[in-house]
DNA sequence: GCTTGACTTCGAGTGAACTTCAGATCCTAC
DNA sequence: GTAGGATCTGAAGTTCACTCGAAGTCAAGC
């Protein structure tokens, strides 16, 4: 077993990532790898570090593209940093919170809101302002709102 | 302009939700309509809590099919009460709240894990528990197991 | 009477994120 | 040397949650 580089299988089982979705991820220009004289695939071991920011990533509801532009931002011409990381991780600590807070504020609406019944009462400008007042344009927008912070 | 039951662009317009895409949630079974003589689809007026509720709940991840069973426990022969819904918003506060410890748990792991450079190394059992050990199965689960929860 | 606009159905198309399949090649073990 | 498993490629298929387009119906205003 090589102790530098890692086969398709050895990722996959070490990520729990597919095979055929870590070669997705590299037609997407997620990952990258070396060839064999074969033509197989060799991953450096910190491929997994990534692949790991990847799943987390999407996890708080980024998508590939998104993921692919904050890998970007790594070196590429050498091996992320214990430094690059930190970076990396620190720039989307406020799309967590954001995530959290949104959540946070979902609750707290839902339990006040849907749960004292008045969602989509007139009276309720919280869930449903343009039921009889039609102000702010249509939807139950403002408890959605926070899309815009995609 | 009728005040007991609203068309299908009143209601889009009420929801900020599309013609198209109420036509697809009553084929799914998440809402329902009577018909004019022309055939044209009439709401109740609680229908905007219904639709509320979905947008609301696919914000927090849920799949069509988990809202529509999630709907299907009100009652369907008559207009729900303010104690239909407030048992239903109840019934997954608890999934909002393991959504946010996830991402809660998440944002520390990150900054104390991704953050300090340890993921996807040997040392870290946290994200990476597989890499050398082997123990508990492939992949960074740790910080994802709650999927489980789903 | 005719246009306009809101509505109808049904089938096909979209985009994201993969998975599956077929057919070929490569490596290891017996 | 041959069987079995891992890998390769490229194309097609899948699921979810819709959207779009075509062709037709219906009601209101000029």
């Amino acid at each position: 077993m090589d102790h530098e580089l890692l086969s398709i299988g050895a990722v996959s089982e070490r990520t729990g990532v597919a095979p055929s979705a870590l070669r997705f991820y590299e037609a997407e220009g997620l990952i990258h790898s070396t060839r064999t004289e074969a033509g197989h695939r060799r991953y450096p071991r910190d491929v997994i570090r990534r692949i790991s920011f990847i799943r987390v990533a999407q996890h708080v509801g980024l998508s590939l593209e998104e993921i692919r532009n904050a890998l970007a931002s790594l070196p590429d011409n050498r091996t992320p940093t214990q430094r690059d990381w930190e970076r990396l991780a620190r720039s989307w600590r406020p799309r967590i919170d954001a995530q959290i807070g949104l959540l946070e504020r979902l609750r707290d609406r839902l339990t006040g809101c849907i749960g004292c019944g008045c969602l989509s009462m007139k009276a309720c400008r919280l869930v449903n302002p343009g039921d009889e007042l039609a102000s702010r344009g249509p939807g139950p927008r403002f408890v959605l709102d926070d899309d815009a912070a995609r």
